[in-house]
DNA sequence: CAGTGAGCGAGCTTCCGCTTGACTT
């Protein structure tokens, strides 16, 4: 990246000496804000809003300028050979909006840039003084609360871009380009198409993936224990209760093992001084203690305080609204912008837990008038931010206005209301006084028949006063876990107090595996870890899902085990970009380019060239392409067994001694055991049977192929011992009809009357000069055979329609061409190319209408119209199409350079090495089974 | 994961972060 020309301050803070009279214009980021900030400003302010960036890389090629397409580094937007300047375009959905900003701009005398003060703010205040090129004066107007006095100050000192900022966004902005749009075609080579890698997402998916093999990997343990109900026997109060439950904690001083104490394999973690009790020790122990007598040993009591949580910020809020509305982080958020725009609420994306002292002063104004002035502190309370990158550009989600709405007050009605309430009470707790009161630790002793002391404890907790919690008591992920208001009287016995045991019995339990994550929890995850924004949280579990590489099980993520392929080539071959602490040193990184002591430019290139021993990007995604196998990346091994669980481009199956079974895609990868997997293998899946052919008896079945969906014969099944194999032997000769489904049918919905009309072809449509004709369907789609020559058909329906005198007609034509002539009369003719001069027309292909001029073919593009598109685009679809064209040759002369695959397997369908630089030279083929020409040709990581 | 007979103009997918409508079901 070349120095940030020119800066703010160069367009002259010293001519603006006027205050009153002339128009200033304020850009800031968010509509709403930009309505409520005019509105503090008045007169001589046009306030509007940028709605976010402007510019950006171009995502994709029909974003890209045509004079830089044929540069070897336009498809990532940025030249990596040339200190990674990136290359910026207006976004086709912002350029109405940069016109009217320019236009705005024209009226003005000022121009004020407004927008967040953060890094991304920061550069999108540069990217607007750039795009717009003002001539006026343009000052840096910074804010982080909203609200009268604040705007006010904040447009009378402004300050000048700090540039060192906007480099660390470009920064952060082209690495997590070159990850994604280098790492992702990884994927669909090695993996399957469209998937996709990414500083955040990759591990995001990866979080996921290792909870579900510490789920695999977990080994449940039981453990016993003795719960007990003792009787205080004395005259209770009446709000206390006369009797207590109390767990066994040791035994003879050894304490008793519990949950906590094994390990994920189910082993105590220290055997020394524990006692680890099973059913029937557990059982016996009971019976001893059966009638023992039992006293107050200890009564411990501890003061109990409690805090109130912070208010919301971004990740707590859909934590919270997830626990008590059932929402999605999406919905959460959807919710909440509605609430936002309607000036119900603050601003909805933020890391900061801080208040404004008017949102300080109406919350303890309305904790005071609703729960009385003894439950506010004296002094306001400061929320220290918990987030360690926070930026800080905005305040707490927390009610708008100088004085809060209660929500009946709104008008709200559903989610936006319960949304609102939730809000209100934390905001409102927030500024209240501790809950306080005491817990009791309660021992009690008994000795058993055959003279072993057991204790046994209870614990109780007592609030006396509820401070906050009468406003706002938060939720917990774990159905189990107790509320922070929960309280738990004991009676009030002392020291050495006799008891009775009214009931003592043996309890078992088991070990177990951790919890997988939910939306709000991976995203609280996420956020501990530094990784995202408050801005993307809920689009990174759309962006997994969509993927496919979790589904949702309730409220549970489950990865899918494509997932697990995609993770274990990651972790494989790009282990320091899947790093837990990646986005972390990328931080530091970028902090140190805000604060203008590192440079942006090395740290790229040892990125993406790599230096010292470190191996950069583009190798890895290059030159070391050819050391990722497909196959094994896909594959897992069954713990245990001799079955692989392998990811193939139709989903998962397992094989076990070239026995192939298919694996549901909604199972979860931990309930894939052994067991599951011999009653997979037992039950071929994904047949439908759909009745027995009468001609023959034998039963029809519709299922997915590699080359997708077709219907079979099931041919009597030998028995499976081995004395009877020979026999099994010799019929093997007789192979099963199959057909493909046509294009009209489906799984879903085939018929016993489809599968047999399928399986009558091929037809015998007649003879010609004594040879059989016959029609049948192939890989390329319906045809006609006779001997050695062949000819296409039109439609899946002519293969039963097709007669003799039709067939001579089709064979008197000569092969390819008749179609073809046909199909390529232009649909119309332009004027000459500009480069070659050559009559340029456009033609209907097989991919759609494309231009030519003979030599070179180009597809028109979207947006391109038959209809209007003009002789200059047309040459310049050519250009481009010529400008591409070498490239491909290099690709197609680097295939001898790699290793051949040495697996018999691999070499068939032409993976891993072989399989890219294949492309170049392998025909591609064409008109139906793409997927299938496709997996055979880039290789699938199936055979 | 079934198993067959071409020859010809593919182009595209994908990242993370800012922000809202304008679209379709």
């Amino acid at each position: 990246m070349p120095p940030k020309k020119g800066s703010a301050g160069e367009n002259g803070s010293k001519e603006t000496g006027h205050n009153g009279g002339g128009n200033r214009l304020v850009i800031v980021e968010s509509p709403a804000k930009a309505k409520t900030i005019a509105g503090y400003l008045g007169r001589g302010y046009v306030v509007e809003s940028s709605i976010g960036h402007i510019r950006d890389l171009p995502n994709k090629a029909a974003e890209i300028p045509a004079r830089y397409k044929g540069e070897p580094w336009a498809r990532l937007g940025v030249n990596v050979d040339n200190a990674f300047e990136p290359l910026y375009v207006v976004n086709s959905d912002k350029k109405a909006h940069v016109k009217k900003l320019k236009e705005l701009m024209a009226d003005a005398d000022e121009l004020y840039l407004a927008t967040d003060e953060d890094r991304e703010g920061e550069a999108i205040a540069w990217h607007l003084r750039e795009e717009l090129n003002p001539k006026i004066p343009v000052k840096r107007m910074v804010f982080n609360e909203i609200t009268k006095d604040a705007i006010r100050r904040a447009a009378e000192n402004t300050r000048d871009l700090n540039l060192p900022l906007v480099n660390a966004q470009e920064t952060r902005r082209i690495l997590d380009r070159l990850y994604g749009y280098e790492v992702s075609p990884v994927l669909w080579k090695k993996v399957m198409p469209k998937l996709s890698a990414g500083r955040v997402q990759s591990v995001a998916t990866r979080l996921v993936v290792e909870r579900e093999r510490e789920r695999i990997a977990f080994t449940p343990a039981e453990y016993w224990g003795l719960k007990a109900v003792f009787d205080a026997m004395g005259g209770a109060p009446a709000e206390d209760p006369s009797t207590f439950v109390a767990h066994l904690v040791s035994v003879d001083g050894a304490r008793v093992a519990v949950g906590r104490d094994f390990t994920a394999q189910g082993v105590l973690r220290s055997a020394e001084g524990m006692l680890h009790l099973d059913e029937t020790a557990a059982r016996s122990l009971a019976a001893r203690l059966e009638g023992a007598d039992y006293a107050v040993r200890s009564v411990e009591r501890k003061p109990y305080k409690r805090s109130p949580y912070a208010p919301f910020r971004t990740t707590t809020l859909q934590q919270e609204a997830s626990r008590k509305l059932n929402l999605s982080a999406k919905q959460t958020m959807q919710v909440a912008q509605r609430l936002y725009e309607n000036g119900y609420i603050t601003y909805m994306r933020t890391d900061s837990t801080t208040l404004s002292d008017s949102a300080v002063a109406a919350a303890r104004d309305q904790a005071a008038r609703l729960y009385g002035a003894d439950h506010v502190p004296a002094k306001p309370r400061v929320y220290a931010s918990k987030v360690k990158n926070a930026q800080e550009a905005h305040e707490a989600i927390r009610p708008a206005g100088d004085s809060f709405r209660t929500p009946a007050e709104t008008g709200l009605s559903g989610a936006e209301f319960r949304l609102y309430e939730l809000i209100w009470k934390r905001t409102v707790a927030s500024q209240m006084k501790d809950a306080v009161g005491e817990s009791v630790t309660v021992k009690v002793a008994g000795t058993s028949s055959t003279g072993e002391l057991a204790e046994f404890t209870a614990t109780g907790k007592i609030i006396t006063f509820h401070g906050f919690l009468k406003a706002y008591v938060e939720g917990a992920d774990d159905p189990n876990a107790e509320l922070d208001d929960r309280e738990r009287r004991l009676p009030p016995v002392d020291e050495g107090d006799p008891l009775k045991a009214e009931q003592l019995e043996a309890e078992g339990h088991s070990t177990r595996p951790p919890a997988r994550y939910t939306e709000a929890s991976l995203v609280k995850e996420l956020e501990d870890r530094e990784i995202g924004r408050p801005s993307t949280y809920a689009s990174i579990i759309g962006t997994i899902l969509d993927r496919g590489y979790v589904f949702k099980k309730g409220s549970a993520l489950v990865p899918s085990f494509l997932a697990f392929a995609v993770v274990q080539l990651l972790e494989r071959h790009f282990g320091n970009l899947v790093d837990y602490d990646f986005t972390a040193r990328m931080e530091d990184m970028l902090d140190d380019i805000a604060r203008g002591e590192t440079e942006s430019v090395p740290w790229l290139r040892r990125f993406y060239f790599g230096s010292g021993g470190e191996t950069g990007l583009k190798e890895l995604v290059g030159d070391q392409l050819g050391e990722i196998d497909p196959k094994e990346v896909s594959s897992f091994p069954l713990p245990g067994t001799d079955i692989m669980i392998r990811v193939g481009r139709y989903g998962p199956y397992m094989e076990r001694d070239g026995q192939r079974v298919n694996v549901p895609e909604d199972l979860a990868p931990d309930e894939l055991t052994e067991e599951k997997a011999e009653e997979l293998f037992a039950q071929p899946s994904g047949d439908r049977e759909l009745g027995t052919d009468p001609a023959t008896g034998r039963p029809v079945v519709a299922r997915n192929g590699r080359f997708g969906p077709y219907v079979t014969e099931v041919l009597e099944e030998p028995a499976a011992d081995s004395e009877a194999k020979p026999k099994a032997k010799s019929k093997a000769a007789v192979k099963p009809r199959t057909a493909s489904l046509l294009k009209s049918m489906s799984l879903d919905t085939i018929t016993l009357d489809d599968a047999l009309r399928l399986l009558s072809l091929p037809r015998v449509v007649g003879e010609i000069d004594d040879e059989p004709v016959t029609a049948q369907n192939g890989r390329f789609g319906p045809y006609l055979k006779k001997g050695t020559d062949s000819r296409s058909l039109e439609t899946e329906e002519q293969m039963f329609t097709v007669t003799i005198d039709e067939a001579k007609e089709i064979f008197a034509k000569p092969k390819q061409r008749g179609r073809r002539a046909a199909a390529s009369a232009p649909l119309r003719e332009l004027g000459k190319d500009a480069a070659t001069g050559s009559p340029m027309v456009i033609k209907d292909g097989r991919f759609g209408p494309y231009v030519t001029d003979g030599e070179t073919n180009a597809s028109l593009r979207k947006g391109d119209d038959v209809e209007s598109i003009t002789d200059e685009r047309a040459s310049e679809l050519l250009a481009e199409r010529r400008a591409k064209a070498p490239a491909k040759k290099t690709a197609a002369k680097k295939a001898p350079a790699k290793k051949p695959a040495a697996k018999k397997s691999t070499a068939k369908s032409g993976t891993s090495a072989s399989g890219t630089a294949k492309s170049g030279t392998t025909k591609a083929s064409g008109t139906r089974r793409t997927a299938a020409s496709r997996a055979a040709k880039d290789g699938t990581p199936k055979s």
